[in-house]
DNA sequence: TTGTAGGCGTTATCAG
DNA sequence: CTGATAACGCCTACAA
């Protein structure tokens, strides 16, 4: 009566994952350990095999199949019951080992929590589901230096491509190690693009921050401001240096003036606006009208105007940058320059997960003004 | 003159590490391997330990070397220059591989561009980093079947924990494969952590949902609003749920009465917002008060109310649910229920990573009710 | 079609 | 203190 194993293999002596699992365990831990694995089993493809009475091989094949999927149904099918029995699911990162590649998609940005880069964020995975890759989200929490870290660490983690939506800096040392970080990314075979300014010799998708400046210091002046002053965003992110200057300049153009007392520097966030608008209403004469570099900036500094008393927009108008999503419908409009973010980010995907040739690609994003309540015609 | 070569090791012969990326470059591309990856030398541990003349254990001793450090400085020094020169990045996987462990901590939302899930994220991302852990981020986009996809992808990853954002479903079937998949992902050896409702067998962080518009109830009738309706978000979400009910009940009890008809269901978007607005002001007689499951419908109720020339506070008064930082200082304020989200995040991590011992944990986030403009005090 | 065996890059055990 | 060498889990020529 041979039918009571329905494979001889079958009758192989079991030899549980267990074991090895607890061999496993029994390993000291490393010193960076902080947070060790409890005693477990994992369940390997070996055990799949064995269960189902097949070589690996053949297991692996029937699973992970490669394009040559040539493993009989009947085979096949034992191979699933006994992956599904065991609860099986592939080591992602022996395959990655085993076939040489991840599928992994690295993402770096400044503050995730910032509707600038989650937008983005957004973006970027929603474009890498599509194509079967995940992301691995890395946030410099607004230190400059980290972003060469965190650059490093999407080459330790062997990322397929990797989308640094940080924005260069006005540091040029920095720029170039941080270019030679990209280099060595792109050397071990990743493919990069960056959003916000270009660097040579990565792909990048442009935005054109100065362009957008100047369209809304023009659009401003035509409404009839004349005296501007600045929430200039961190003197080291060449985004807010563009956005500075690109305003500045097309103020000087139209004859105004703004004077480099009037530009107040802060960080890119929320109290970054606040303390610069603080600033800015103590200390100077009021302007009519104030530009911060970005939109959540300018949330800063309706807050601290208000705390300080003063209306906007009718003691002081306020325009922004960005155009984040959440801020389209409150009333009284920003007045602020759009950026379509998600285009961005999906460019910056699309620029990331396509094979590039030998010339550097770069991808524009035209800048639009979008003037609301904050910015009122001015007698 | 032995004097040539520093040391015996040193001669041999080269064989560099291109060879075997040659090597691996000429294998057939796998099916799903849609961006094959370009030629490329990755520089690996052996090439830094021939380079320095030492063997691979010590090198691996010396670059990344494990609690028992003892490698002669002067070797180290070497290993440590080789890999500068060489340019050599450990590989994770392999890492992961031998080491039996990732440093990946997976975190699951529904939309990284939704301000509720993206100051999550950002709280996670501080504390992963903190311990020396990165992020892989996945986004089920609002598709209540990929929660459980991505949880086992997570599991495939080997994140060491993971964080599931989402909050519930009210479909009891798919509640019992999540909790599935996240017991595998435990029995697995990572720890989980969930956010919005508990589920058994799984820490949790508990917000409360159904509390918070409970109070929110009370303080709209208080202000003296008789009619309300309620665009209740997604059907099958336990949140949403959790908020109409907190809200229904509470009118109730206050005395009030809240026809199932005036609860209009949507998407927990900006979009579903205004159509779920835009269906209660067209078909029904206009309440006082209108509640939104979250902010970001709110906003888009604002959105679809202006555009029907509906006044808000004037014409319906509006309230949502989250107090996302953007709508702080928005004026006229939103009023709203706050979680505090940042706290919510850090506690998930906290969870996370901390080994748990046999009883589940679940902390307890408090709501608080924020009466800005958009809600004044009812005549 | 299936199995055997070698290799992916690193760590860790165990002798020297 | 250092060096072979065996894992780790999987994939894939190559042989059967």
């Amino acid at each position: 009566m041979t039918d009571v194993l329905p494979d001889a293999r079958a009758a192989r002596p079991p030899e549980p994952a267990t074991d090895r699992a607890l061999r496993r365990a029994g390993r000291r831990g490393r010193a960076s350990d902080r947070y060790p694995l409890p005693v477990v089993a994992r369940v390997t493809l070996s055990d799949v095999a064995r269960q189902a009475g097949v070589s690996l091989a053949t297991a692996s094949r029937a699973l992970n199949g490669s394009s040559n999927r040539t493993v009989q149904p009947a085979l096949r099918e034992r191979v699933v019951a006994a992956a599904a029995e065991l609860r099986y699911a592939p080591d992602a990162n022996a395959q990655a080992m085993a076939r040489g590649a991840t599928t992994s998609v690295g993402l770096v940005v400044h503050d995730i929590a910032d509707p600038y880069f989650s937008t983005i964020a957004a973006a970027v995975t929603r474009a890498a589901d599509r194509v079967g890759l995940h992301v691995t989200l890395a946030s410099t929490q607004n230190e400059a230096d980290r972003e060469i870290e965190l650059v490093a660490l999407m080459q330790r983690l062997r990322a397929r491509a990797v989308i640094v939506a940080g924005g260069r800096l006005a540091d040029p040392d920095r720029e170039e190690r941080l270019r030679a970080a990209l280099l060595d990314l792109q050397a071990g075979g990743a493919s990069v693009a960056l959003v916000g300014q270009p660097l040579d010799g990565v792909d990048s998708v442009v935005i054109d921050n100065a362009g957008g400046a100047r369209d809304l210091a023009l659009a401003l002046w035509g409404l009839g401001y004349r005296r501007a002053a600045i929430l200039g965003g961190p003197t080291d992110r060449l985004t807010a240096q563009n956005r500075r200057d690109g305003f500045v300049t097309a103020w000087a153009g139209a004859g105004g003036r703004i004077d480099p007392a009037d530009v107040v520097h802060g960080a890119f966030t929320w109290e970054g606006g606040a303390e610069a608008m603080t600033t800015l209403l103590r200390t100077r004469p009021r302007p009519e009208v104030v530009f911060a570099a970005n939109d959540v900036m300018a949330l800063g500094a309706l807050s601290a105007a208000r705390a300080l008393g003063v209306r906007v927009p009718e003691d002081v108008a306020v325009a922004g940058f960005d155009d984040i999503a959440t801020l389209r419908d409150v009333v009284p409009g920003l007045t602020t320059v759009r950026i379509p973010l998600d285009e961005a980010g999906e460019a910056a995907a699309e620029l990331a997960l396509t094979p590039r040739g030998d010339e550097v690609r770069a991808t524009e994003i035209r800048t639009e003004v979008v003037l609301r309540d904050s910015t009122p015609p001015r007698g």
